[in-house]
DNA sequence: GCCGGAACGC
DNA sequence: GCGTTCCGGC
């Protein structure tokens, strides 16, 4: 009877939508704005712009008329259409950049992690309008490894089973059925993109998405030929690598069979089973979960979490949670040697794990309670506020879009997220960090500065003290200290990320208590245990670091566990309906993320810190095909009409 | 051009 | 819920 609240993870609502929702069958404007961007052939009347996320409509006209071909909606216009996506600032899915015509922004933290997750974003910056906003430097998030050989090297087990295809086609069918059944008034869209879509797969759906030049084939090359979640490797049956494609998608369903019922892409997506590693303990290893022992193994597996949790938060503590798969870059620094092993690859969750076998309730008959919960986001209060309260509504509206954006670039994210856990839970103790704190953050962040227009995004996601700061990268720091970049990080607990992510940005998962697949943890190689206690210990820089290994991991346990115990708050926050229910999340955030951080020497998330360190884990990030499969699905709902 | 309230439909 | 339509205001 564990209701999916009590283990699983908390997700905007809008995550879910998109194809899975039995309920909401038709498309959502975002969703189709995402296919029309990813659509070569529309990239004159949409495309990406600069940042990441951002994208400008090009032709307000035409994409109203194809929107309004899509619905059905004869008489849609941009007028229509833009009051449409001005619903999605309070959901944050969207935001406007200001200043800018037509051109409004994702907060892909949460529409793409969940979503798309393997999608980079943007990169504006070099990238050409046509392609989608990919990483171009690294700055952004990206799929990992470049060389197959990396990949496969630590990401062999990475694979994820088939859980997801059920999933996908599940989706797919939802998603296509549209408004195609009896009446078929194909778009434009369609049929420009059906075609490809269908006759291909839907892993060129994807293609707008990622950058086309990438040199993902030799990733997706890997993640198709991917191992059982036992690790055994297999061929993957039917993905296509596609170059352009990161995602191996498979058409069939994998061997799984797991249907997920009401699982969205977005949960399908997620992550890889059989990873050894979980991202934060609490998740991931079956043993932890219930008690903390300090035999190597499970140690290792602790490790792994923490290195994973770390780089889950790097890039954001929501998505990456459940997308860990999703590789990181980070910022490129010069002191840092290699960029490319630099990208966080993060581990595959546990959750794919949970999703599977929530998905699998469904049809699958495995019967998991599914351990994902999701939060919706308040409403925004809008007129009743206003009415009310008449200096409020000012206030709201005059900032309207401040409140939106979560999301302004992976950077960002990261670090937003790491000033947020970091910052306010206090790594003090770190007197090894010194030079942290002038540590670049990102290139990222830099790029936002500079584009204000996020500032609204900004506002959302990084508390403004936070920002900047602290986070930056311990990784590299890490490196520094590490060269190798061991792993005895120890990773904040999504939570403690949370907190202030959380009220940043709302939604909060959960980890849920389900182990990994395959404990294939054993498979890695650890990272590190490379970390010995003494040297990790010395390492860390939030208050763990002279905490012997020993201690550190059972304050962590601890932690998490608290953690769990916790659930975590995770709330929309809305600008105004937060205003005031805020502070006290916040300060519930707060309180319990120093808890937490007090519990064992009031070090705090000093491991995280330490996670954040980390160096570059084994890429078991594997871009989960079941993702992309969700993925394509969006793209096929465009069919409808 | 953009914003957001309000009413309304599905 | 998710828009769609209309509309007044900036």
């Amino acid at each position: 009877m564990k209701t999916p609240a009590d283990t699983g993870f908390a997700f905007p609502e809008w995550a879910y939508k998109p194809e899975s929702s039995p309920g909401s069958r038709q498309i959502q404007l975002w969703h189709f704005i995402l296919e029309l961007l990813r659509k070569e052939e529309y990239h004159d009347v949409i495309a990406w712009q600069g940042d990441y996320g951002e994208f400008v409509i090009k032709d307000p006209d035409e994409v109203a008329r194809l929107w309004g071909a899509r619905k059905c909606k004869p008489q849609m216009n941009y007028d229509k259409l833009s009051r449409a996506l001005r619903y999605y600032y309070n959901k944050r899915i969207l935001h406007k950049t200001k200043g800018k015509r037509f051109t409004y922004k994702f907060n892909f933290n949460k529409l793409v992690l969940v979503n798309y997750p393997f999608i980079d974003m943007g990169s504006g910056r070099g990238v050409p309008q046509s392609a989608p906003p990919v990483p171009t430097g690294g700055t952004h998030f990206r799929f990992p490894p470049s060389t197959p050989s990396e990949v496969l090297s630590s990401s062999e087990e990475l694979r994820s089973p088939g859980m997801f295809s059920s999933v996908a086609r599940r989706m797919a069918r939802g998603s296509v059925s549209d408004c195609s059944d009896g009446t078929s008034t194909n778009s434009e869209l369609e049929e420009a993109v059906g075609a490809d879509e269908r006759g291909v797969g839907p892993d060129r759906a994807f293609r707008g998405l990622l950058p086309p030049r990438l040199p993902h084939d030799s990733l997706f090359r890997v993640y198709g030929g991917a191992p059982n979640p036992a690790g055994l490797p297999r061929p993957a049956p039917r993905v296509h690598p596609e170059p352009l494609s990161p995602f191996p998608v498979s058409p069939l369903p994998g061997p799984g069979g797991l249907l997920a019922p009401t699982l969205s892409p977005a949960l399908s997506m997620t992550p890889t089973p059989h990873l050894p590693y979980t991202p934060s303990p609490s998740l991931s290893s079956p043993m932890m979960g219930s008690h903390f022992s300090f035999n190597p193994e499970d140690m290792k597996h602790y490790l792994q979490a923490h290195t994973q949790s770390v780089y889950n938060y790097h890039l954001s503590p929501r998505a990456f949670l459940h997308y860990p798969n999703i590789v990181i870059p980070q910022p490129h620094r010069p002191t840092l040697e290699k960029p490319a092993t630099h990208h966080l690859h993060a581990p595959p969750l546990p959750l794919s794990h949970s999703l599977s076998q929530h998905a699998g309730a469904g049809e699958d008959g495995q019967q998991h309670p599914s351990p994902f919960k999701f939060k919706l986001q308040p409403p925004p209060l809008g007129r009743k506020q206003r009415e009310s309260g008449s200096s409020l509504a000012a206030s709201a509206s005059s900032s309207s879009s401040s409140l939106s954006s979560s999301f302004t670039g992976s950077g960002q994210t990261s670090n937003s997220v790491l000033a947020a856990g970091a910052p306010k839970i206090k790594v003090e103790p770190i007197s090894d960090i010194e030079s942290e704190e002038e540590v670049e953050v990102t290139d990222i962040s830099e790029e936002d500065e500079l584009n204000h227009n996020d500032e609204d995004a900004r506002g959302d996601i990084f508390t403004p003290a936070a920002r900047h700061h602290h986070h930056h990268h311990q990784l590299n720091n890490h490196h520094q200290a590490n060269g190798n970049g061991s792993s005895h990080s120890a990773p904040l607990p999504p939570h403690s990320n949370h907190d202030d992510d959380a009220e940043d940005d709302e939604e909060v998962f959960k980890t849920p208590a389900t182990p990994p697949i395959g404990s294939a943890g054993l498979a890695f190689p650890l990272i590190s245990l490379k970390s010995e206690p003494g040297q990790a210990a010395p390492i860390s820089p939030g208050g763990t670091r002279c905490i012997p290994l020993k201690l550190r991991f059972k304050r962590r346990w601890s932690e998490d566990q608290k953690m769990e115990a916790d659930g975590e708050r995770d709330e929309a926050e809305d600008k105004k309906v937060r205003a005031e229910g805020e502070e006290e999340v916040e300060g519930k955030t707060e309180e319990a993320g120093r808890r937490v951080g007090e519990v064992e020497n009031g070090g705090g998330r000093g491991g995280v810190i330490l996670g954040l360190m980390l160096p570059p884990p084994p890429t078991q990030r594997r871009a989960s095909s079941e993702l992309q499969r969700a993925t394509a699905q969006l793209s096929l709902e465009n069919t409808g009409c």
